[in-house]
DNA sequence: CCTATGTTTCGCTAATTGGCGAAATGAAGG
DNA sequence: CCTTCATTTCGCCAATTAGCGAAACATAGG
C-alpha cells in the first residue's frame, strides 16, 4: 500500500502534473529548467522532483553538476504504474497551464544539450536564470 | 486542472483507496458500512465519501434515510476518469488492508440488501454499531 | 408534533504538506 | 586547496487536510 499511495500522493499536485507534462513532451530537463518553467525557489523544485523519483515515476541521469529528470522506462516503473503516467499525461495535455508550459519550455530549452554542453564547457551558467550577467559583462 | 486535480487528490488516501476497493468487491453500500468498516467516525467517512463524489468517482442512490455510494458508471466519470479509478482497484487488490476488508465486509454485509429492507422495516438500525443490543434486548 | 436514526455540515485540533532561505553536498576547473 | 555553481538537505512557517464531536438536516414511524 506504501507503493501504491506513494504514487498517488505523488500525482495530487499541480506543480508535479505540470513537470510530468513538460518532461512528457520535453523528454528530459535538468533541474534548474524546470524551476524556471515553475517558477520555484531550487529547493522546492528538487522536493518534487524526489517525490516523483520516490515514487519511481521519474529517473536521474547525473552528468556533472547537471541533474537530469525524465519519465522512468515501462519496466522501471513498480506496480505497474506506466498506465496511470501515461493518463495523467493524456489528461493534462489540454489544461491551459500545461499548454503554456510548453510554450514556455521552448523558450527554456532553446538552449539545446549540445549547446549547453558547449556553454558548460566555457563556463557559462546552465540556465537564464540566476544573475542577469550574459557573457560579456563578465 | 481543477477536475483532474479533484480527481488525483480523491484518490490520494488510504482511506479512500480502501473505499473504491470495497465498493468495487461489493458493488454499493450505505455509509454505516463503510463507516464500520474503516473504523472512522460518521463524520469522517461521510466527508471521504464526498469528495469521492464531488470527484465524479462515486454516485449516491438515496433511499429513505439510507445512502447508498458506489463507483460511477463509465459514462458519469469526468474526464475520461474510469482508467484510474480500474487502475487503483486492480492495483489495491492485493494490498494487505483491503483483503481484510473484504473478509470483513463479508460479516458486514451478511445482512443483505432484502433483509435490510425487513430490518427497516420492522424499526432494527441499519448496522451492528450503534448500541450493543439486539432485537430481543428491547 | 415528537422521537429515533442515518447522514451531513460545522467548528475545532493535530498532522501533513508545500513553500522558502540557509546551509550542506558534490562536481569541475583554476 | 579554493572557488563556482547545480543540486540537495535542513529548519522553519503558512496552508491544507484528516480526524473528531456537536449540532443540524432529513426521513420514517408513533
Amino acid at each position: 500500500m506504501r507503493t501504491l499511495l506513494a504514487i498517488t500522493k505523488a500525482l495530487a499536485d499541480q506543480n508535479r502534473i505540470r513537470i510530468i507534462a513538460a518532461l512528457h513532451s520535453s523528454g528530459e530537463l535538468c533541474v534548474c529548467q524546470i524551476q524556471e518553467l515553475l517558477g520555484l525557489a531550487a529547493s522546492s523544485t528538487s522536493k518534487h522532483l524526489s517525490i516523483l523519483a520516490q515514487a519511481g515515476i521519474l529517473t536521474v541521469r547525473k552528468d556533472g553538476r547537471w541533474a537530469h529528470y525524465r519519465i522512468a522506462d515501462r519496466e522501471e516503473i513498480p506496480q505497474e504504474a506506466a498506465p496511470i503516467v501515461e493518463w495523467v499525461c493524456s489528461q493534462s495535455a489540454s489544461e491551459k497551464v500545461v499548454l503554456q508550459d510548453r510554450k514556455n519550455l521552448d523558450a527554456i530549452s532553446a538552449i539545446s544539450r549540445e549547446e549547453l554542453c558547449q556553454r558548460q564547457a566555457k563556463g557559462i551558467r546552465c540556465c537564464s536564470s540566476a544573475p542577469e550577467t550574459p557573457v560579456a559583462a563578465k
